[in-house]
This record gives C-alpha cells, sequence and structure tokens, in this order.
DNA sequence: AAATTTTACTTGTAAATACAAGTTTAATTA
DNA sequence: TAATTAAACTTGTATTTACAAGTAAAATTT
C-alpha cells in the first residue's frame, strides 16, 4: 500500500468530513494551529492541505478570522476538479457505455497536437452517456494514448470512474491539464444522446489531462446538456 | 506605494518574462535553488512564485526535471484569472462602453443571492462589448455593490480594465470566485451585439467575485461568442 | 561497445521558528 | 454607558534545515 503524504492525508480527510456536513457551510474550520495539535504535524503542512481545500472551493481563507466552510453547491462541478474525485461527486451519476473501449488508430485532425509515441501507438478509444437523476448531461468521447495499459479494454466500466480505473489497476493518476471550451449547436448524434433538439445550444469541451505517467495524456471530448443543470467552478 | 510580497514579486517577474518571450515554449526555468541565487530568497519562497506559474498554466513542473515552460495558447482566457491579469492578456482587447456606469437598484430576482448590506446599498451597474481584431468577442454585464466607491461612476473605462481600476484607485483586488456555465441561445439583444444570428449558441457565465475588501463582491454575466475564438483554461 | 551503477542534479515533503497583519474579544478609560 | 485601547486570537509571509524521490548524465563494470 502506498502511504500518501501527510498534507494529502489530511486534505482527504477534512475535505470528507466536509462533504458528509460534519462542518457546515458558513462554519468555521479549527485554526491551523489547532489542526497542527490535532493531527500532529506542522503549521505549513497543514497550511498545504487547507490550499488544496481552497482551489477545490470547499473552503475560504479569512487572515485574522479563518477557514470558512463554503460546501460546493448542488451544480456539476467538472471544471474544478478531474483526478482527486471524479466530477460530480457524491450524487448518483450513472453511466452508460455507448462504444467500449477498443484499440483504434488516431482519428486524423485530433484536438490537440499528438507526440511522435502517441501517434505509432494507436489510442484506445470509449463513448460514455452520464446521467444525472435520469437526465443526460454529459456525452464524452474519451482518447488514451495505448502504451502501457495492458487488459484496459476489457475492464469493467460500467458506474466505475474511467480515472478510478486508471489509478487503480495501473496507478496512472491525473495531476492537471488544460481544456477549451465552446458553446455549439447540437449535431443529430448528440441530440439523440443528450434528449435536446438538433441544434440545441451544447457545451463543448475538450480536454487534455496529463498523468504522473510521462507521455502518457488522457483526452476527451465531452458534450454537455446545461438546460437543466450548469456547470460550476470556482478560480 | 504598497510593496508586494516577495513572491508575489518573482511571480510577476517570471510570468512577464515568459510573456516577453524571454524563456520560450519548452524551455526549462532556472531551477529552484539558482532562482533563490539570483532573486536572494530561500525555497519555500521561490515555490510560491512556482506554485501561482503553475497555477495559471504558465509552467509545468516535474520532479527531478524542472520547470517546464508552457506558454498560453492562441485562445481567450477568461477561465483561469481575473484579477492577476485581465481576461486576454495582450492582444488587443477592445472595449466598446454600451451602458455607462450608473447606479441602479439590484433588479429583482439576482443571479446570486445578495447580502442585506447589498441589498440596502444599491449597485453600479454597466454594459460592455469586447472586440478582439475587430470580432465582438464578449458582452457583459457587471454589478458592483456601491460600498465606498465615491466618484466610481464618472471614472474613464475606455480600453482601461474594470478591475485595474477597481485596483489602482480603490486598492479593490480580487481574491476569487465561483463561477456557472452554460450554453444558451443568443437572446435579440446579445445576438446583435455579437454579430451572430439570434438563437445561435452562445457561451454564458454568471461569476462572483471575491474582492479583498469584507463584503465587497463584483458580480457579472458574460455572454461569448465562441463561433471564431474558443475559452482556455487550465486546471 | 553495451549494460549497469553511481553521482549529481532536480523537485517533493516536512519540521521548527519568527514576525507581520488582519479580526475579534476583553479590558480600560473617558 | 460609550468610546477607545489593549490583548489574544486568526492567517500571511519568510527563513532555515533536512531528507525523500525522481531524472539525467557521467563513471564504471561487464
Amino acid at each position: 500500500m502506498i502511504t500518501l503524504p501527510r498534507y494529502k492525508e489530511l486534505y482527504h480527510t477534512l475535505r470528507k468530513h466536509i462533504l458528509e456536513g460534519i462542518y457546515r457551510e458558513g462554519d468555521l474550520l479549527p485554526s491551523e494551529n489547532e489542526l497542527c495539535s490535532i493531527y500532529g504535524m506542522t503549521r505549513p503542512t497543514v497550511r498545504q492541505a487547507l490550499a488544496l481545500l481552497a482551489g477545490d472551493g470547499l473552503i475560504r481563507k479569512h487572515q485574522g478570522k479563518g477557514s470558512i466552510v463554503h460546501r460546493m453547491p448542488r451544480e456539476i462541478g467538472i471544471l474544478s476538479v478531474a483526478g482527486t474525485t471524479s466530477a460530480v461527486g457524491d450524487r448518483g451519476l450513472k453511466t452508460d457505455i455507448i462504444v467500449k473501449p477498443k484499440v483504434i488508430p488516431w482519428p486524423g485532425e485530433f484536438m490537440f497536437p499528438l507526440s511522435e509515441t502517441e501517434k505509432e501507438s494507436g489510442c484506445i478509444y470509449m463513448e460514455r452517456l452520464r446521467l444525472l437523476e435520469g437526465t443526460p448531461i454529459f456525452y464524452d468521447i474519451n482518447y488514451i494514448a495505448n502504451i502501457n495499459l495492458p487488459r484496459f479494454t476489457s475492464r469493467q466500466f460500467k458506474d466505475r470512474s474511467l480515472f478510478k480505473i486508471l489509478r487503480d489497476h495501473y496507478g496512472v493518476e491525473i495531476k492537471g491539464g488544460e481544456q477549451r471550451i465552446r458553446a455549439i449547436p447540437a449535431s443529430g448524434k448528440i441530440s439523440r444522446f443528450l434528449k435536446i433538439k438538433p441544434g440545441a445550444p451544447v457545451l463543448h469541451l475538450e480536454r487534455k489531462m496529463e498523468t504522473n505517467v510521462n507521455g502518457l495524456y488522457v483526452y476527451s471530448s465531452i458534450y454537455c446538456n446545461t438546460e437543466k443543470y450548469s456547470i460550476f467552478g470556482t478560480f
């Protein structure tokens, strides 16, 4: 079992406490010094953990006052995080596999420039539909370079996060990434899956995600139905 | 003159160097220890500065290797930052004032919940159109609580950042915030200003920005034309 | 010559310490 | 009592030190 750094341990602990409601909206977290003595670490370490929470938008820090819990709202939070937790959090996000993972050559005119290594190895391709309380919200197309991922295509993806499988079975973690966002009219295919009218506005995200494995990136093209829900983020 | 913390000074220096092209895409930044001796500070301080750069997506850190410059792409970067630099950066973003700043009561059914203090004080309202190389890109509507901002409505906004004025004249800085994003069809008014067809997909951002002044928030409703340009962000 | 090991670098994590600066509460003074 | 001042908190900034872990190049061995 790999041991996480102490500041990440504390981050996960506090995160869980906030999401479980042990600390509620508006509450003050224990002060940094209190956290130090509670968890037996020093202030720089505690502050690293709090910085992660603040980055997630789960707390707001106020000099002279403390760290105020700012529970993420009901909306879908795909923008802020991808990796630490999955997009939506705890609410029931169901996943339908539309196209099972399979190895294909990269499409011509890919949305991001590819390295030679990536081009040569081909990619693992899959399409998924994700529903929130029965409403289709995301249609996402994923591309992963076929490098060092044995038996990947045969794994079960239903209701399991793509990122969770990458982490648990291959030790691959998302470190960060970049994304482009536009509003586009829904194509026939997208409109059918998202159950909206053809041509209706859809949010389109193109993401390139970096991992801890050198040269391994995960690419996603995500179509979002924002009629009922909106994408939420902090900065 | 207020003096910035040393880590922020270094951040701004390095940022400038990267954007000016002194360090180029793919270059390795001087190592943390080198930066320490160059600028006469210690590693934690240097690391704070690098963390800010990494947050902007301007560098990528690799353990054992170094910090690699990753110049922000040509797209518009409104998602990542608002405050340190304005949305677009250096390229010529022209601003047209459509509705000059004026004091009005808050609209009923505001996009974010308001505090009692905010409700009582009314708000400063303005509408702007922002063009990139002649193409209208953003139409933004701004609301600021009318607290401690004397002579605000008479100031010149043309081609000057709203945030720059807030910082330079009132010492107000944006600390962070939250936003909702959806794709919506363009209304008549929006389509006219953005020069697109009515009903064409438009990106709609609703933002609440926190400042260093207690209780003072800046609210924006931004409509983006993403036909030619897309919104870019890192995470 | 090729493979391996070592070495010297890089960033990552963590502690202990100190003082500055903002906020709130308590004590003091008018 | 009301206003002011002081004290006791809070987070922000900064130094110093130490070792762990990942990477790349040099030295060694096979």
